[in-house]
DNA sequence: TCGCAATATCGACAGTCATCGAACCAAGGA
DNA sequence: TCCTTGGTTCGATGACTGTCGATATTGCGA
């Protein structure tokens, strides 16, 4: 658990990217890179991405860990990757009795499309 | 080079992230989530990232290899990099006398910010 | 034809990563 | 005080990947 205390926060590059300009306006410098890399190398991998989406795309954005079913690796790995993307600042977890929760940390998706194709 | 004729047209899975729905909308399949997953990888490498950002925000759209400078690793790896940026879809090149010409594949950056981020 | 300059490819190597089973930890319930 | 259930951590392993130097290729000029 990376978050242990009240407000859940997220943690990792994922911060950090928001203060990265534009791909297509000016070129990242090492650092820049860097931050922005890890966020899309926490997404490069097909059954992350997959556990991604299904949190990004559950009801009450919130998904219990046992319901993360069907993506064909075992329950060890998906805690790995669940721990990957928590890590790279892109979810946050919670944990309830038994269950721990994940969801999407917030602004994270909106920054990191800016980055790619700023809007207007 | 991967395109040898005229016009000039991206390949690879950047293509078929037009088809993806929003991250956040509905879990991704399989083949979708490899499809999308590829992309990110190829961005998921700060090296590799820099050399994109720096093609993206060349200000005629195109940089030739001979001015991608300056990042650190040997020619052969920068080569390297941009192959790989090419089968993912992401770059198309084009040769001129002894020199080659990279520019962005036109959409796929609004095509994968739309994943992560629909708009509206 | 020769040499040079710009890129791409090859082969090797070291480091990273996804994956698994086994073991561990935490929280309820009997 | 045990057992069970949900989840994480550990250690090992095979596969992949970023990097390099050396070499090949392509096109231009002399």
């Amino acid at each position: 658990m990376t978050t242990p205390s009240a407000p859940t926060l997220a943690q990792g590059p994922a911060h950090e990217v928001q203060r990265c300009p534009p791909l297509t306006r000016t070129a990242l410098d090492t650092s820049q890179a860097e931050t922005a890399a890890a966020i899309f190398k926490a997404l490069g991998d097909p059954v992350r991405l997959r556990i991604f989406s299904m949190i990004a795309s559950a009801p009450d954005g919130e998904l219990c860990v046992c319901d993360v079913v069907d993506v064909g690796v075992s329950q060890p790995t998906i805690s790995h990757h669940l721990r990957k993307l928590r890590e790279a600042g892109l979810l946050t977890s919670r944990k309830e009795a038994t269950w721990v929760h994940y969801r999407v940390a917030p602004g994270v998706l909106a920054a990191t499309a800016a980055l790619l194709a700023p809007p207007g």
